[in-house]
DNA sequence: GCGATCAGAT
DNA sequence: CACATCTGATCGC
């Protein structure tokens, strides 16, 4: 939940998601996406008066917000007043102060959030800098580096601050499946219910907010059918939405609701009350969407766990995980970085400690020079070292991001009186400047072969969101090591990335 | 009677 | 498995 207060410390002159308070006072309000916790003071009185007595604050949004807004009856009075803009064009607006004239220009670009229809981030570029708020939102790893209007040809924008929806920074969260591999799982289990006779049906518990429609759809467009919703005016001017949605309740797939719908459920009726026409009784599975996360080095199960006899839970979510959110931060390297939530369970002090570790104004000066290469440094020598789990020092030195360490494998704990053995192995961390390659995360390891003597250098693929088989993850990447070949910029390191960028898939070629 | 806030629910 | 919302109790104006 959003616990942003509403102003940035660069521009105090406007409101984003923050609508009470102080914040009726602001020169231009900006709203992310229309979820409620993004809303507060949106429909009071005190606002709806300010707009009667000032010619220029306006609200801005995108175009598909603008629409869900005004689809509620409770926000109708914003209609004249409500600027959308297209995603991802520049659009300058002069904040200006009614009683003096005073006047302010700034320059404002929506990017897409990914967190529900509408949602955007805002990027903010004036006299005070290059501001990032994000709103709330879903990105994969590698999609900041695809995002043109954080860049400056090729290189990031020099942001002064992001504010953050750190809703899962916590490792806790390090990696929840992909979009992608949640959908497969969902498809599989409607597809194999729903194909058994018109009786069988799905219902989905989803909660009563935007963010489901790109489930709607895919589900609609892979079984050739119409969901059942309760109400889908909001998204008359979308045809992209409406058409796979629908109020007549004769499809074997809806996500309708009910005051009571877990009750209708429990009795094998649906929320919307339908039954089959001959008497036939239904065959009702229900699948609630709901967020699932694993550890860093846990080897992820199923995107669907089944939760009784007919009911199962479906992995969803509409924020991104603690890897995507600081590979995220990692790429754009600003200044300072304000978290916008609190996760459950901890502080603002807690966050923000973790958020300073990434962000540039902790970091060495000198990493933010050009380096055209990667470095290959030595991360661990033995085996007393802290806390894998802990983020403490683990950006320590690193000239360049983003980056990956190995932990070494340590003994369970004090009961195990198992002799330590000696490692051959020996980890490395990789540095890779460029940014848009597309393995941001590469594992090093340096093996030595005790029988020949020879040594080589192992690069592994960490592609954390991926869930397949052994048979399908990719094998590894491996040059003989040789001083001259761990050295920075070597011809065997340039090679690879020279591959790597050139868009080579060299880990599955054996 | 309305709004703000909290606990409890899904 | 922890997101966003709704309902109902309580308080204050």
């Amino acid at each position: 939940m959003s616990s942003f207060a509403g102003r940035m410390k660069e521009y105090p002159n406007i409101s984003l998601d923050r609508f009470d308070r102080e914040n009726i006072h602001a020169r231009a309000y900006f709203l992310s996406h229309c979820h409620k916790d993004h809303m507060k003071g949106l429909k009071g009185p005190l606002l709806k008066r300010k707009l009667q007595f000032s010619r220029t604050v306006r609200l801005y949004c995108s175009f598909v917000t603008k629409e869900l807004l005004l689809s509620n009856a409770k926000y109708s009075f914003w209609e004249d007043y409500i600027v959308p803009l297209e995603l991802e064009s520049p659009t300058q607006i002069s904040l200006v102060n009614e009683v003096s004239g005073e006047k302010e220009d700034i320059l404002v670009t929506l990017l897409p959030a990914g967190h529900c229809p509408g949602s955007v981030m805002f990027l903010i570029e004036g006299c005070q800098g290059n501001v990032l708020y994000t709103g709330d939102f879903r990105l994969a790893v590698g999609d900041v580096s695809r995002m043109e209007h954080l860049h400056s040809g090729s290189r990031v924008k020099d942001l002064q601050s992001v504010y953050v929806d750190s809703t899962f920074y916590d490792p806790r969260f390090y990696q929840i499946p992909s979009r992608d591999i949640c959908l497969n799982g969902i498809l599989d289990l409607v597809g194999n219910w729903i194909s058994q006779s018109p009786y069988h049906v799905v219902w989905f518990n989803c909660k009563a907010a935007y963010g489901y429609e790109y489930l709607f759809t895919n589900l609609g467009e892979e079984f050739k059918t119409q969901i059942h919703i309760n109400n889908l005016e909001m998204f008359k001017k979308m045809p992209e939405i409406v058409h796979y949605v629908t109020t007549d309740n004769k499809t074997q797939i809806h996500a309708c609701r009910h005051p009571k719908d877990e009750e209708y459920i429990q009795g094998h009726r649906l929320p919307c009350g339908r039954t089959a026409a001959d008497g036939t009784p239904l065959q009702i599975i229900s699948i609630k969407p709901s967020t699932m996360w694993f550890g860093e080095r846990s080897k992820k199960t199923n995107v669907i766990i089944k939760t009784g006899a007919s009911s199962y839970r479906a992995c969803f979510s509409f924020h991104s995980s603690y890897s995507e959110i600081k590979e995220f931060l990692l790429y754009l390297k600003p200044v300072n970085i304000y978290p916008n939530v609190i996760p459950i369970g901890k502080t603002l002090t807690e966050v923000t400690h973790l958020l300073n570790q990434i962000c540039r104004k902790q970091s060495d000066p000198e990493a933010f020079i050009y380096k055209p290469l990667g470095v290959l440094k030595r991360t661990r020598t033995d085996q007393s070292f802290v806390d894998p789990d802990s983020d403490e020092g683990l950006f320590e030195g690193v000239d360049l991001a983003p980056v990956r360490k190995k932990t070494p494998t340590q003994p369970e704990n004090g009961q195990d009186k198992t002799p330590v053995l000696e490692q051959t192995e020996i980890t490395y961390e990789l540095v890779v400047e460029d940014q848009l390659l597309p393995h941001n995360y590469l594992d090093c390891t340096e093996s030595n072969d005790e029988d020949n003597g020879q040594s080589h250098l192992i690069f592994t693929e960490c592609e954390v969101q991926q869930d397949l088989p052994d048979s399908q993850t990719s094998s590894d990447f491996d040059i003989p090591c040789t001083p001259e070949s761990k050295a920075p910029g070597s011809e065997e390191l340039r090679e690879l990335y020279r591959r790597l960028a050139s868009g080579e898939d060299v880990f599955n070629q054996r």
